[in-house]
DNA sequence: TCCTTTCATCGAGAGTTGTCGATGTAGAGA
DNA sequence: TCTCTACATCGACAACTCTCGATGAAAGGA
């Protein structure tokens, strides 16, 4: 019933850097990116920078219904990384400006 | 029943610049980041650098059962985040170095 | 050879995710 | 006011994820 011990003992106090909130954070950002339909909505709006797109905009390219494209465009909007913005009846979104450096180095 | 056409024409052609091989590919991952104990796993090890752990090393500070942290690693490794060595009985991952660089930057 | 230790894998259960059709909501226009 | 359009939300379902206890495999030591 005694432990043994590692041959390298690297590992004595094992602290990550990262705190649970910061885990937590980063746990959200990443889950939001970690879909390929959701990962092909940001990098079309990064193509256009500023520019934004609406939601049937994305249904032919990415060959999904309505209510999963706008489910997409949720999540991403709820971890900050888009911007929602209303107008008439077409909702338009867009890259938020404070996560386009983060977004460009996710993906570089 | 006629489409309205949305007041910004930003969207013409709406194509990505990721293929589909490469959202693919990034999904799996930001899907093996998506994970606060593993976000944990990938912090520790960036902050020894070349060093390596064993399972048992992260029992503790995560406080998960052995066969889930097993679990959590293999997720890290499949993608190529992680290598694997085992010496005698025990198993030591560290960063692979190709993947330094990119986790460096994904956590910045 | 037999026991102990580390680790991987299996099987199962609870929770989360991605998807759709149906429905609700709110502008715009006749 | 009534209708049409764009979009959000609901309800449901299949698939996947995270977690654990139990079991299996391999190495080391007595």
């Amino acid at each position: 019933m005694v432990k043994q011990l590692p041959l390298i003992a690297c590992c004595a106090p094992l602290t990550s850097e990262l705190s649970n909130d910061e885990a937590a954070e980063l746990e959200l950002v990443f889950g939001a990116l970690a879909d390929k339909n959701r990962l092909k909505i940001v990098s079309t709006l990064l193509e256009f920078g500023t520019g934004e797109c609406c939601v049937c905009d994305f249904e032919a390219t990415l060959g999904l219904s309505q209510p999963t494209v706008s489910y997409h465009l949720k999540r991403l909007t709820d971890v900050g990384l888009l911007e929602r913005e209303k107008r008439g009846t077409f909702a338009y979104y867009r890259l938020a400006p404070e996560a386009i450096g983060r977004v460009r180095a996710l993906f570089a």
